[in-house]
DNA sequence: TATTGTTATACTCTATAACTATA
DNA sequence: TATAGTTATAGAGTATAACAATA
C-alpha cells in the first residue's frame, strides 16, 4: 500500500454487529463506497483544486469543444444552476473560455484555453493515480465488471 | 415497467458527446448510480419519512438491541454528531428508545419501542419494493455481483 | 487523559423559482 | 410560448470544535 487511503474503507471498525441484511443492500454499499471513492478522489485532486464534477466537465469540454452548458449538465447529472458556478470557477481560473454560440445567441460555447489544455496533463495524471488506486483495491476484472453493471443505473 | 423510476437513469439524454473515457471511470458511475438509487429510495420511503441512514439505523437497532450510538455511527459511516439528530427524530416519533447504559453511564442504549417494531413491517415492505426495483433493472446475478464488489470499498 | 453524547456551526452538494435574453 | 443561462435561495448531508458527564 502506498498510503492510508489506498486501503479499503472499513471505517476502522472491527464490528461485531448483526447486520440484518444490510450487507446485501445495494443502496447501503453504494453510499459507503461512494464516500470512499469521493475521499480518494479528493486526496488525489486536492493540489489541482478540482471537484469530481469539474473534472468530468473538463474532460467533456476537452473532447467536445464548442458544446453548450445544458448538454454537459445533462450528461453529468447536475442541474444547470449548479453547473454554472462550477464553470464560473474554471473560467475565472483561465482554464475554460465561454463564448456566445453564433448559431444560438442564448447558448454558451465552452472550450479549453491554452492554459486549460496544458492543465489537462496534470489532470490526467491525477486521475490515472486515482484509478490505479481503485483498481488496486478491486482488481482489474472487478473494476471493469462494476463499471459495466453500474452503467445500467447511471445511464451512460 | 411499473413506474418512471423503475427505468434506469439516462437523465433523458440521447447524448452524442464524446465521453473521453468518462464511461470507464468508476467514480463517475458511482456518483450517478448513487443519485439514481437515492431517488428510488426516496420515492419508496417517502410515506414513511425515513432517510437512508435512518432506515439502516433502524435495521441495526432491531438486530442489535441495546447497542450504543457510537457503534452504529461507525458501521453506518456517519459522524456521531450527525447521527444524534437522526436518532433524535426516531425517538421523538416514538420508534426508538434511548436509555442510559448501566455498564457505562456515558453511553446510550438504543432499542426499538413496541411502535418501532410494528413500524418495521412497513419498513421491510418498502425496502423489498426498493430492492425489487433495482434487481429488475440489473438482473438478479448482476445485483449480487455489484454488491459483492462494492463490499470491498464500503468495508462491510 | 480519553471517550460518549451533544450543541453549535460551516461547508458542500443538490433542488426549485424567477429573472434575462434570446429563439 | 419555450429554451439557455443566470441569480438567489433553501434543503439535505457531512465535517470539525468544544463542552458536560463519565470512564
Amino acid at each position: 500500500m502506498t498510503d492510508g487511503l489506498a486501503t479499503a474503507n472499513n471505517n476502522g471498525h472491527d464490528h461485531d454487529l448483526e447486520l440484518g441484511g444490510l450487507d446485501q443492500a445495494l443502496g447501503f454499499h453504494l453510499r459507503t463506497a461512494q464516500q470512499y471513492v469521493a475521499r480518494e478522489f479528493a486526496a488525489r485532486f486536492e493540489h489541482l483544486d478540482l471537484s469530481p464534477v469539474q473534472y468530468s466537465a473538463l474532460v467533456l469540454i476537452e473532447n467536445n469543444p464548442g458544446r453548450r452548458q445544458a448538454d454537459l449538465a445533462a450528461v453529468l447529472g447536475v442541474r444547470q444552476p449548479n453547473l454554472v458556478v462550477r464553470i464560473d470557477d474554471l473560467v475565472n481560473r483561465g482554464l475554460v473560455s465561454r463564448s456566445a454560440d453564433p448559431l444560438d445567441r442564448r447558448a454558451n460555447s465552452l472550450r479549453l484555453t491554452a492554459a486549460g489544455k496544458k492543465f489537462m496533463t496534470q489532470v490526467r495524471k491525477a486521475h490515472e493515480q486515482h484509478t490505479d488506486s481503485l483498481r488496486n483495491v478491486l482488481g482489474q476484472q472487478d473494476y471493469e465488471k462494476v463499471v459495466e453493471i453500474l452503467s445500467k443505473l447511471s445511464g451512460l
